[in-house]
DNA sequence: TTGTATGCGTTATCAT
DNA sequence: ATGATAACGCATACAA
């Protein structure tokens, strides 16, 4: 094959030890020599063997990227794959390299053969045997995205805080009859939206109803035939407002909305839930909520990096900001008639 | 730490090359002793160590998804996380990992420490250095996504055909007037939208006209711009459709025209290309020419095995056809006023 | 059909 | 500060 650790200390007239030590930063290297050795190396070109070091240090350099649920809901969405660019900056600097996992198929194979020095874990149900699987087994691993455990170390965006902030944010626009549109009760994330958005209201002494629609995903054809559901059967009138637990959801229920002749932000406002691209190319585009995902990512490597060598993580929780993207789906309601109240 | 294959072989009473064909399926074995040496096997929990293997095979299990453009133009991109998903289901069962690269660094390591033992490469472009530098190293790779040169396998959709598809259709719907949206030239599957383009054009014996907007990325802020532009600048007329190289292009067309009032497609009928998930929700949803992504990633992946295990590969160049994807963005002109031509 | 012995490239222990 | 050498866990050439 290639260059080998013995030629380079072959050429440098020193032992292997010696040269090992020198790539690897180890102390006890006298400054000429290691000066002497680097210079040999990048002469010749010689590359470490990735596996051979695996061996003899029993690790991987591979982090796996896992998700439960199935790519497209994962995968394809901006929301996590900007947290994933804020992932790899910290993983390329470190030497790590980034194993996606998406199906169960390989992620037993990833539990069974060790095939990893640590996990980032997404979008991760209570049900998901995964779960209790990396419990059991003695792999590092980070939820990221809301989670209710104290197991597993974990970073979020503050879902619960963002919907608070949204319906407050609502309400200061004249809004009082808000209405849910959430995920499945199943996922971690949802329940947080429910609490904040049921805070929300609660503290603005409205009178509590159980105005929420659970879709049973957080896809946004899902999203459309509920809500499709909703204007159709419901006796209920349909609120000035909904308030999205996720971009997708919105999209799904501006689509029903225009197929029903009900115009946004006329006749009922949206506000999203993620800041996802596209909100800028839906008609109206979309208020949203925004988080700093690339930093979401950033810091969930690098706590999963510290764990892997064995550091104590200081803070167990890391919850990121939400902040409001006012755009065009949201409609004051304090201006109707021109008259400002 | 676990188990060795040693303690497998103390078992079962055999030595440790016995066990080792076992578990390689290599023959040699005798049925009665494979069985039992399998029980055990299942029965220890005992797992090969990735390391060990790959030191000794010289390989990796690692299959590099490498991108030289930047995180969100690719990994964001449902086009190209479709086709992921069909990759990591040939890659899954053949257990090899996906490693994701959309940085230089990470680039640069995969090339020089071998962490790879195959590449996927996507959204490549003539000046990319990582082109050169592949050609140079003994790496497996297949290009995904249109391409021109010879010197790799490729696997791609029918840029040129889908395109020319998209026009004969607008044709069919009696329009008469049409424009590319296209993504910068310096990308291969440009030029074969372009090509498309001009031989449908041609073959209609249309005008030739250089009606073609070239947008810097495939972007969707990008083709906004310029088609701001384009309404404002342009002395010429706007032309009565619209063909896109992308779906992601179509999406800032459309809001540039909603933005000035062009109604679609009353006023100017849209063409997209990809058929991502978002087409189903713009306003009007977007008519759009789709093909097997899916399909595309498993049948890359299966060329870049056989590379791999040194099989030759038939057919260097594997291009997918495309179909149209009838929505609400394009008008019949051919019906104007009621009357059928 | 099965076993023995050696090599794969690196790190780490123990000398010196 | 540096060197010799034994692991690390597996695969395989060769021997039996």
């Amino acid at each position: 094959m290639g260059i080998r650790i013995k030629d380079v200390a072959k050429a440098a007239g020193v032992s292997t030890a010696t040269v090992s030590r020198v790539i690897s930063g180890k102390p006890g290297v006298g400054l000429e020599t290691t000066e002497r050795i680097k210079n040999i190396i990048s002469e010749m070109g010689y590359r470490p063997n990735v596996s051979a070091r695996g061996l003899a240090n029993n690790q991987t350099c591979n982090i796996g990227i896992v998700s439960p649920r199935q790519g497209d809901t994962v995968f394809g969405n901006p929301f996590f794959t900007k947290i994933f660019e804020g992932v790899s900056n910290v993983l390329d600097k470190n030497q790590y390299n980034m194993v996606s996992s998406f199906t169960y198929q390989h992620q037993q194979y990833l539990l069974e053969n060790h095939a990893v020095d640590g996990i980032l874990l997404f979008s991760v149900r209570e049900s998901d045997t995964l779960l209790s699987q990396l419990k059991e087994s003695r792999i590092p691993t980070i939820v990221v995205g809301s989670y209710e455990e104290e197991d597993f170390p974990n970073v979020c965006p503050d879902d619960r805080g963002g919907i608070y902030s949204a319906v407050k944010y609502l309400i200061s626009q004249g809004h009082t009859q808000i209405e849910l549109v959430n995920g499945p009760s199943s996922a971690f994330k949802s329940r947080l939206c429910k609490e904040g958005f049921e805070e929300a209201m609660v503290s603005n002494l409205f009178k509590r109803n159980d105005s929420t629609i659970e879709v049973s995903e957080y896809d946004s054809m899902a999203s459309y035939k509920s809500f499709v559901e909703r204007i159709k059967n419901c006796p209920k009138p349909l609120p000035t407002a909904i308030v999205c637990a996720s971009d997708y959801l919105a999209f799904g229920v501006m689509k029903a909305a225009h197929e029903f002749g009900i115009r946004i932000p006329e006749d009922l406002s949206i506000i999203g839930f993620g800041d996802v691209p596209f909100t800028n190319f839906t008609n109206p585009t979309l208020t949203t909520m925004h988080t700093n995902l690339l930093k979401i990512g950033a810091t969930s490597a690098e706590m999963l990096i510290s764990k892997i060598n064995g550091s104590k993580i200081r803070k167990l929780k890391r919850i990121f900001p939400m902040e409001l993207i006012e755009r065009q789906s949201v409609k004051n309601m304090n201006l109707v008639g021109g008259t400002t109240l």
